[in-house]
This record gives C-alpha cells, sequence and structure tokens, in this order.
DNA sequence: TAAATTTACTTGCATAAACAAGTAAATTGG
DNA sequence: CCAATTTACTTGTTTATGCAAGTAAATTTA
C-alpha cells in the first residue's frame, strides 16, 4: 500500500510555504533593526494606503478576526507604531493612526519586503506565481471571514476586462 | 501613485490560504467528535507511515522545530493518541508510538481530511493545483531548516524519471 | 421612550510558532 | 580516562490565532 505522503499534502505545504516566508521577512526586519512584526506589517499596509481606519475594517481588510486586531493594535501601540482615537460620531469606534515613526518606515519596510520576496521566489516563473496567488485566493476565499476580500477584488478586476 | 493591494501580496495570502484550510479541517474534525487538531494531525500522519519515531525524527520529517515538537508531543500524551517510551540504546532519545486510539483514528481522520480539502479546493483544476504545489515546495526549501525533506522527495522523484 | 437587540471592541482560555537558554546523556579527543 | 563538545529534549518568553463570553454604546422596536 503506497504511503500517504506529507510533502504532497496541500496543508502541509501552505503552513510550510507561509512560514517560510514569513520568517525570512521577520529576520530580514530584525537584521535592519526593525521592530515590526510581519502581522503589523500587513496592518500597516492597510493605514498606509488609508490612515484612520476603525478596528473593525482593519479586520475586514486583512481576514482577521476582531479579537487578533484587537490584541495587535495593543501590541503597535506599546511600539508607538499607530495611536488611537475615539470616533466622534461613534463612541464605539476606535480610530487607528499612524505616528510619525510609523509613517516613516514605509518606504524602508515595503523595499526589505519586495528583496526577500525577490530572494525567497527565485526560480520561479511569473506565469507560475500568477497560478499559485490565483490557487491560493480560491482557496482563502472559501473562509466565509474572508471571502469578501476578495470578491471586491474580482469585482474591480472584472471593470477593466 | 498605485497602491500597494495586499491582496496581491504573497505572504498575505499565503496566510490567508493557510488558515483557510486549516481552519476547514480543523472544524471538520470537531463536528465529527475528532479531538486532534490539524499540528497533531501532521505528527499524526508520520507515526501512520512509521511507527515508534525519535522526536528530533518527527521534527525533520515535519519541518518543526524540535520545541515545537516537544509540546505538541506532550499535548498528543494527555489526549492519550500516542505514548511514549526512552530508547533502549541512547536514553537521550524518546521514541513516540502511537496508542490503539491513535492507531484507530487514521482512516477516519484521512477521510474526512480528504473530504475537506475536496471541498476547499473544489473549481481548481489539476494543472493548476500542481503548479501551485511545485511552487509551494520550491518556497518552503528556501528555509534551511525544512531544506531536506523536499530534497528528499526531489531525489525519490529523479530516480523514477 | 424604554426594553431588546445589534455592534465595536476586549478579555480569557487553548493551541502553536520562533528563539534562547537550560539539562542530561553520549561522543570526542587529548 | 576524563574534560570538552555535541546531541536530544525541555522550558521560558514573546507573538499570534480561534472561539466564547463579556462590556458599553448605538439602534431597533414595541
Amino acid at each position: 500500500m503506497s504511503q500517504y505522503r506529507l510533502e504532497d499534502a496541500l496543508g502541509f505545504l501552505l503552513g510550510m510555504a507561509g512560514r517560510s516566508l514569513s520568517n525570512s521577512v521577520q529576520r530580514t526586519f530584525s537584521e535592519h533593526g526593525y521592530n515590526v512584526t510581519t502581522e503589523h506589517w500587513i496592518i500597516l499596509v492597510q493605514l498606509w494606503n488609508q490612515d484612520g481606519l476603525t478596528q473593525l475594517e482593519l479586520a475586514e481588510r486583512t481576514g482577521k478576526d476582531q479579537a487578533s486586531v484587537s490584541r495587535l493594535i495593543q501590541n503597535m501601540l506599546n511600539r508607538e507604531l499607530i495611536y488611537r482615537m475615539k470616533d466622534a460620531d461613534d463612541a464605539r469606534c476606535k480610530r487607528i493612526h499612524l505616528t510619525d515613526s510609523g509613517k516613516d518606515q514605509q518606504e524602508k519596510l515595503m523595499e526589505l519586503v519586495k528583496q526577500t520576496l525577490a530572494e525567497v521566489t527565485e526560480g520561479i516563473t511569473e506565469e507560475d506565481m500568477a497560478t499559485t496567488k490565483r490557487v491560493l485566493k480560491k482557496i482563502a476565499s472559501k473562509n466565509l471571514a474572508t471571502n469578501r476580500i476578495f470578491e471586491e477584488v474580482d469585482r474591480k478586476k472584472g471593470e477593466n476586462e
């Protein structure tokens, strides 16, 4: 009887590849003296695009649950990457803003990510990468919570075709 | 200036897709009354293939570090999926064996994983899936620690071609 | 308008990873 | 043969996730 090969199991490969990339980026950040985790980077990307999002909006856009965002925010506050203000119209909402430090790190962090990504994906053709991203999006959108992120993307793409 | 789209970032997609699949499998296990996590499943697959591996061997084969394996093993001991014996020749090694319960769950857990995987990957062609797995392996093997898992696989494949 | 529900966020508990430091057993090398 | 090193495993600390339960503010509805 042929053995089930873990090395061909999609879940296993996803976990390994995800950790591999995440660890590489994390190490690169650390080596260059940035006290920012890969998960912080995900939040920062959203804030660099649009400052002052609420925690709920951040959760929706990053596919994280509100509890995770709540704790990430707390951690990022401690590192003074962001600050927080109560919404004037709705006291339930807390709006997250970048500090000067959080803003200033954009260029360098983006560069470091780009660099690391190039190393990790070296030798993979553009076509294979495009296929992979398409497949990953399909798998990710089976998760009800994060479904909307990719629906939105698909809609926008549709408009341009 | 065009914004950096998180939805196209490989690291983000890997994280999302990985969690999506892992959560689906986890939920399926729970719904069917199995007190087993996806990480336990990864260890179990290795033991179903070969019982009595040491913790180091498990770490090497699953791409986990020894500390992670140590704690997973502790957790699996508590759930009585496995038991542990000191190696007769080398008192430093602890060999991990399946309990009857751990053995008996193989067929059903494999079936549940297969089923869940089919749901999550529904609508993805075999070809795209093959490409994706190839890319994921390449990315995963940039991680020095886990490199060997895939080198081994490549060598074996080479023999058959 | 007051009670019931919903919404935005927080907190507690369990699981898991990375990395560093620690322990005990085996191997090595002078 | 014994001191130094290596090996296998453990433990502590930090970060992060999922899920459930809790709080306070806003909205619905009766």
